[in-house]
DNA sequence: GCAAGGTC
């Protein structure tokens, strides 16, 4: 038998289907699909499958001295114990084995790997194909073609892997243990996250350090017949042009004599033609950048386009690749969408021109081409909302890059007016060109009329605005993503994710994030005592070494070595300011935690967490004073910059995904509970007959709403109701549950007003709400079509299948994934439009594979 | 339980 292995489970399909001329047949084994023909097997790993640590010895933060890390052993073991089964058993009785990892580095490292557990059964020949995209011409000629694999390049990887890890835990456990965190709130540290997080600092720090400067602008509009246009006044400074006044006498002057006519006279004019080439192809982070701009963070653009890449839409999302392979025939991916409702007629456009070049950018890699689509169309129904915009996205990055130049005609003015200049810049998109088929880049114009030199023209509305220099900006995600990129740090399957560790971790909040207070403490402790590893330094020092292995220059040991000596260096210096560290540490994060004063001591109330790990607001006072305020039970709490000017407080967010709120300040939210009484609406379900428990309207002193039995305690049956707008118990009832109708008024409002008086005022048919109220109904109707909505969502989110064809699913009774995994595919295709019987079986499948434990050999 | 890198 031949074994052939691949990086993922997608390759090893395709890899398979090529080879076999589509015959090759799927069979699983341990939740493994392994594609089999004649005496060929192909199986697919998933990137790493087995990874390093130390030995176990060294496991326990307490007993282990950080420093001790610096020299410790690194140990290699499966991570994917399931999948290691499966190629161990494979490899044993394979006569020849063939590593097909991706074309890169960490592909011939993960090749390394898959090597390694191969010779721990067997000594049979293993041989190495390398192929950049997956195309029949491609694996066919690599196949026949094989080469061995590179052991220094692999060993490259591995100097990484060490590297990472020792500095990584070494630094981590150190700090963590000196500010006393350990457990989920430990303190990070590692060669990419920490100088991430040095940028956000970095930028923070000059944002606090900004002075403004005060300036002036000079603007007046100029008529010619019945066209305005607005111009702006210049000068020149040192041979430069400057529109900027900075001191305010000359500023007034200028205003002044400008003010003083309403004429002015063209002294120039310069038309030029402007070529505003086409967008080159998408690599991830330009994508990520795309995707930005419509207003998904990093991390939800990349999990959308895993989807619509899993489902065969798109092509693989991650890649630094700016040049669309050879195999790649525009005009036949084009055909595909001629006929599309929604695309047909921008591919048919595409289609008419004389010659179609697609633009590339500087990067070509040879792991995978650049994010294009397949030719794959889903109906718009088949995707969610998001899904089909970052979809089109895609498919519009695709048709500009293939289109034409737009053409833009630019037109500059100047005129003097009373001894002072004013030039206006106008622009004119004269060839749409990409444009029409990618509306995502800016083609706005800016209308200035044709006019002559020598022409005069009418002035009017001159106005002396006031300003100031602004301080940097925050850096946005995918501006961080960009920066990461430019200074080597991560790779563009990891930038993201690392952003994403960096909320996780308590660095940073909000959107553009905002650095903590414990960053910056954790960023100012490594400038001072391991400057290397806040540095971009260590990664392009890494890269360096990397190549050095790679070229057979140095060896593994030789890097691997220096690098310890340096981090013992490191912890030589921080030896005697563990204390120091942990103190300031501790300080920080105690500042990410304050709220304001205790109103029984003074002493600062700080967010804090239970045992059972809910979190509340308790006194820094504690034990003596006993002061606490409960927080909201979803999310994970976030001290924000807005305050509560009568309590001296800071407001709280809960951070919840996409159901983050703003709970504002906990004693308003208390006192707001306090003084509400409870409102009967019906008799309990559960306990009306036999106690007389009644269901009412209350609010909790968390700030949350629901209808409970009044009897809590003692009963506990309750229903949610919407943490925001007003509530309102209409004349309306529900038969069936013998309960009113409700409705919840102003839900944008922030609540702030009494609930009892916008309730009068909509009783008087006052009725402000822009879009009408929210009609909830019935408590109990409502909570069961809530539960109802959420089953949808774990079908959803269990087996990958998009929101529209849940909901269809749904809409036949196959409302949860237990459901699913019982009906006949076929049955379900017959009722189910747009669903097939294979999908059916694939879904079933992925259950499947799901929580099945590895067979025994 | 630590990192960063694959992949889902």
């Amino acid at each position: 038998m031949e074994l052939i292995i691949t990086e993922k489970e997608n390759a090893a399909r395709r890899i398979a289907e090529i080879l076999s001329e589509g015959s090759a047949q799927a069979e699983r084994k341990n939740g493994v699909n392994v594609y089999r023909w004649g005496s060929k097997r192909v199986m697919g790993l998933s990137g790493h499958v087995v990874g390093v640590d130390f030995p176990p010895e060294y496991s326990d933060w307490r007993d282990v001295e950080p420093a001790e890390l610096v020299d410790a052993d690194v140990v290699k073991s499966a991570t994917q114990e399931n999948i290691v089964e499966t190629l161990r058993f494979l490899a044993r009785k394979a006569e020849e084995a063939t590593i097909a990892t991706d074309y890169d580095r960490e592909g011939e490292l993960i090749g390394k790997e898959a090597y390694e557990l191969i010779r721990d059964e067997t000594d049979v020949p293993v041989k190495r194909v390398r192929f950049s995209s997956i195309t029949e011409r491609e694996v066919r000629n690599a196949f026949a073609n094989p080469d061995d694999l590179d052991f220094d390049l692999a060993a490259a990887g591995e100097a990484r892997q060490i590297i990472d890890l020792v500095w990584g835990a070494a630094l981590t456990r150190f700090l963590s243990l000196s500010a006393r965190q350990l457990g989920n709130d430990f303190i990070s540290v590692g060669r990419v996250q920490s100088p991430t997080l040095k940028l956000i600092v970095d930028r923070e720090r000059e944002i606090e350090a900004f002075d403004p400067e005060d300036y002036w602008e000079i603007y007046g509009d100029l008529t010619k017949g019945a066209e305005s246009f607005e111009a702006q006044y210049f000068y020149d400074d040192d041979g430069t042009e400057a529109e900027r006044v900075w001191d305010e006498e000359s500023a007034e002057a200028a205003y002044e004599a400008i003010a003083s006519t309403d004429a002015a006279t063209v002294t120039s004019v310069r038309r030029r033609t402007r070529t505003d080439d086409p967008p080159e192809p998408f690599n991830t982070t330009a994508f990520i950048s795309a995707a930005s701009s419509l207003g998904y963070s990093a991390q939800r653009s990349m999990s959308i386009a895993e989807d619509l890449y899993t489902a065969g839409y798109m092509t693989y999302p991650r890649t630094d690749n700016t040049v669309y392979p050879d195999d790649l025939e525009p005009d036949e991916l084009l055909d595909e969408f001629v006929g599309d409702s929604t695309f047909g007629e921008h591919a048919e456009m595409l289609l008419e021109q004389e010659e179609i070049v697609p633009t590339e950018g500087d990067d070509e890699t040879t792991d995978h081409p650049p994010i294009h689509p397949t030719g794959e169309i889903p109906a718009p129904s088949e995707l969610g909302e998001d899904e089909w915009e970052v979809f089109e996205l895609v498919v519009r990055r695709f048709f500009a890059t293939v289109a034409e130049p737009a053409k833009w005609a630019h037109l500059r003015v100047v005129a003097e007016a009373a001894d002072h200049s004013l030039k206006a810049n106008g622009k004119r998109l004269v060839e749409p060109g990409y444009h029409e088929v990618y509306p995502y880049s800016s083609a706005s114009e800016n209308f200035v009329p044709a006019v002559e030199e020598g022409e005069e023209l009418a002035l009017s509305d001159v106005e002396l605005q006031a300003k100031q220099t602004q301080p940097p900006r925050r850096y946005g995600q995918s501006r961080l993503i960009q920066k990461m990129e430019e200074l080597g740090l991560g790779t563009k399957a990891t930038r993201h994710n690392t952003i994403e560790k960096l909320y996780d971790r308590g660095y940073i909040e909000n959107d553009p994030p905002r650095p903590t207070t414990l960053a910056t403490a954790v960023v100012k402790a490594a400038e001072e005592f391991a400057d290397h590893v806040v540095s971009d330094d260590m990664t392009a020092q890494l890269e360096a070494d990397m190549s050095a292995i790679a070229n057979g220059e140095a060896t593994l040991d030789d890097v691997t070595v220096e690098s310890r000596e340096m981090l013992e260096a490191v912890f030589e210096e921080l030896a005697s300011s563990r204390e120091e560290v942990g103190e300031h540490l501790q300080e920080s994060l105690k500042a990410d935690k304050r709220l304001g004063p205790c109103p029984d001591c003074g002493d600062d109330l700080l967010v804090r967490r239970s045992r059972q790990g809910s979190y509340f607001v308790g006194c820094d006072g504690f034990p003596e004073c006993e002061y606490t305020l409960p927080l909201p039970s979803t999310g994970d709490p976030l001290v924000i910059e807005e305050t509560c000017e009568e309590h001296e407080m800071n407001h709280v967010k809960m951070l919840a995904g996409r159901d983050t709120f703003v709970h504002g300040c906990p004693r308003c939210e208390a006192e707001k509970a306090d003084e509400t009484e409870d409102e009967v609406i019906g008799v309990c379900p559960e306990c009306g007959e036999e106690h007389d428990g009644e269901l009412a309207i209350k609010r909790l002193r968390s700030g949350s709403r629901l209808v409970g039995c009044t009897r809590y305690p003692d009963c506990d049956y309750s229903l949610p109701l919407p943490r925001n707008g007003d509530i309102v118990v209409t004349e309306a009832r529900c038969e069936e549950h013998d309960l009113p109708e409700i409705e919840i008024h102003d839900q944008a409002g922030d609540g702030a007003d009494d609930v009892a008086d916008d309730r009068a005022d909509d009783e008087e048919g006052d009725d402000a709400d822009d879009d009408g109220p929210w009609e909830l109904g019935c408590p109990i109707c409502n909570f069961e079509e809530y539960q109802a909505r959420q089953r949808v969502d774990d079908l959803e989110d269990l087996s990958g299948i998009g929101g529209a064809t849940a909901e269809k699913l749904a809409d036949v009774g196959v409302d949860s994934v237990d459901d699913l995994k019982d009906v006949e595919p076929g049955e379900v295709a017959a009722t189910v439009q747009g669903v097939t019987a294979k999908q059916v079986e694939e879904w079933q499948e992925t259950l499947d594979g799901e929580g099945e434990a590895p067979a025994a050999d």
